[in-house]
DNA sequence: ATCCAGGTTGCCA
DNA sequence: TGGCAACATGGA
């Protein structure tokens, strides 16, 4: 994504970097609950009218009021890049294909944004995640976190970081499955031996084309093209990445190739490789979570 | 009880 | 390429 657009520039009210408030800029919409819930990442609480989590090992305390965004113990820079704040966002919806489908979740999902997650913890729960619901790779990263990971302190009580590669590594297959991942166990433990040996270079792989990058996921343990694109896109930044899960599957079927009357896997795999746009990521992802949420097919 | 969940992998027509 | 079954777990 182009360099930020500083329409309305965000502004510091708040000097102290352990507690701020922002304004938020721009005619932009933003929606803090809807970026951190809507199954992008997976270990953000309610707490009081914000929420509590961890972003690149600062634990703290996000909330919107409103235009302003307070924060606690997360650094004022650290939390607007997590939460691409400066991602062009009327760019992006002008982007879309339009079409009923996408406006309806557009209208539902404007203010969401696409994370900019940490590359492990990103895979290792998108990893987890084949075959199950949101609520359960919660479950499960929670799990993993309080077993391996380091517990930090923060304004508004413990959180724990998402423990590193080499320490799940040691940890153990039988031990992860104690966290209820099942069969998933062991390719998140091979995967974490890979990148705690440095054979998988997570950040080294930024540099290479969505192609490659997309290839070189898809060689670790339990990662297919949909979880390497998830890795991609909530990751990498690489927001043209569109991941087909059952949903999105359903969903471009049913609206999006109505001509054809029953789509090959390979025409919806083309489709959403391009269909979208050069930010189709974001529109899977309003899309995903509009479906989610209730506005199904049967609303358009 | 039965079904399904942000899939991946191996195998076969 | 496309279809299929196995793979663990838990909530509805």
């Amino acid at each position: 994504m182009k360099p930020a657009r500083r329409a309305g520039t965000t502004e510091v009210i708040g000097g102290e970097d352990s507690e701020w408030v922002v304004e938020l800029g721009g005619g932009d919409v933003f929606d803090l609950g809807l970026t951190l819930n809507s199954g992008q990442a997976f270990h953000w609480v309610s707490e009081g009218a914000g929420w509590k989590g961890v972003v690149d090992g600062f634990g703290g305390w996000l909330c919107q009021r409103g235009r302003e965004l307070h924060g606690r113990g997360i650094p004022r820079r650290v939390a607007e890049r997590y939460l691409a704040l400066d991602h062009d966002i009327a760019l992006v919806h002008g982007s879309f294909p339009n079409h009923p489908r996408l406006r309806a979740a557009v209208a539902a999902c404007g203010g969401m944004r696409i994370l900019r997650q940490p590359l492990w913890e990103c895979l290792a729960a998108f990893i987890t995640s084949s075959m199950k619901r949101v609520s359960h790779i919660s479950a499960m990263s929670h799990c993993l976190r309080g077993r391996f990971g380091k517990r930090v302190s923060t304004p508004v009580g413990d959180v724990f970081v998402y423990p590193e590669p080499e320490r799940l590594a040691q940890a153990g297959e039988a031990a992860l499955r104690e966290c209820g991942l099942g069969y998933r166990a062991p390719n998140l433990w091979r995967t974490a031996e890979l990148v705690a040996s440095g054979e998988a270079d997570l950040e080294g792989w930024r540099v290479l084309s969505d192609a490659d990058l997309r290839e070189a996921l898809c060689g670790l343990p339990g990662v297919g093209v949909k979880v390497a694109n998830c890795v991609m896109l909530f990751g990498y930044e690489r927001l043209a990445a569109v991941p087909v899960d059952v949903w999105i599957d359903r969903i471009v079927r049913e609206s999006f190739l109505i001509s054809r009357r029953r789509p090959t896997p390979a025409a919806v795999r083309k489709f959403c490789e391009s269909g979208f746009g050069p930010y189709g990521g974001y529109a899977q992802q309003y899309l995903f979570h509009h479906a989610r949420v209730g506005g199904g097919v049967e609303s358009c």
